[in-house]
DNA sequence: ATATTGACAAGATATTAATAATTGTCAATT
DNA sequence: AATTGACAATTATTAATATCTTGTCAATAT
């Protein structure tokens, strides 16, 4: 019961992640959804309460996906440097290239989505995370939590000068750098 | 004759600031540039080809009002950090300011206009010219152009994560400090 | 019983045609 | 020589209509 439930709601993500990434909030419906899914609207509505909660689950399970993606990479990489650059490109140039394939996709990154407010929160919160110690053992008195916050929507602002994903990429490389050299104290 | 044509110019371009500002590009007719000036519709496409033209005088030239204050007062002030943290805040939040007063005015800052691009790329140039003289003391790889371009367009990120014009200049700051610690020599 | 769906009302969105407003121009007027 | 009224072409607005979409639930199927 509860196994066949959660398989049930794990295929519709999984369809609805399609769906979404390609045509954007707007232009999928709750149909298309389901026919990818190969269950008929009504069961759909069995699963989830409404469109925005699909498209929140869609949502949160790239976010969940990408951080997953990023934490492993970065276990393996020395020094904050190396892991807030490959956490940073690896973030930052995802929406990049995903809106470039389907410029519809671009509604996937809508601040004015409370899903997608919480895909920035929660990348502010591993980017504090990383640079935390550091900024307290240099004694910045700016909070780590702000630091973060200049630097993810400061990627947000590269985008609109950015004409490629690799041009992304070198701005947000600047970015970082900065961020760190900033916070290295002199070491 | 010449005196004549350029002080009606002026007068147009002072009454289309005013309604440009207000009611944004999309919003505002060359009638209403024309009723504002004092002369006939007709009579303003005399003095300018088109729309856009008049609309790019406004830009430019507020745009250059701007910049002959920063250039006044960063004159008066003394170090890197000073003059550039008083050049972004007073740039960055002039934009911010005028949209919170008249949400139409967005237009002014829709980087599609070339008018508006080049504002940004203007304003880039005035951070590059500040900073270049300490970047190669100091040896840093990265050219002024690109350090001043992640700046200007990390702050315009900044505008979708405040909610008003004091705490975007508290964001404007730590980018600016960022950016200022980083080149700093650890002198 | 439980799981599923067809069919529905309410609301949103797209379509169309008719109307109005705006732009840029130029011959006529001052 | 400077200015404008009036025009064609284009673009935007409106209103009426049709279509689609959402979310629900009684009816059906398992």
């Amino acid at each position: 019961m509860a196994r066949s439930s959660i398989s049930k709601e794990a295929l519709a993500v999984e369809a609805a992640t399609e769906v979404f990434s390609r045509y954007g909030h707007a232009r999928t419906t709750m149909g298309d959804v389901a026919a990818k899914a190969g269950m008929s609207r009504p069961a759909l509505y069995l699963l989830f309460p409404d469109k925005d909660a699909v498209f929140a689950a869609v949502i949160q399970r790239m976010d969940e996906q990408k951080h997953r993606e990023i934490r492993a990479a970065i276990a393996r990489l020395d020094g904050l440097h190396a892991k807030l650059l490959h956490a940073c490109k690896s973030w930052g140039s995802h929406g990049f290239d995903l809106i470039e394939a389907h410029p519809d996709s671009a509604d996937l990154f809508d601040l004015r989505f409370p899903a997608v407010r919480k895909v920035y929160d929660n990348f502010q919160c591993l980017v504090a995370d990383l640079i935390r110690d550091q900024v307290k053992a240099a004694g910045i008195a700016i909070e780590p939590e702000v630091l973060a916050r200049c630097l993810v929507f400061g990627m947000r602002g590269l985008r609109e000068t950015a004409r490629n994903g690799k041009e992304m990429r070198r701005l947000i490389a600047v970015q970082v750098t900065m961020l760190v050299r900033s916070i290295d104290d002199g070491s």
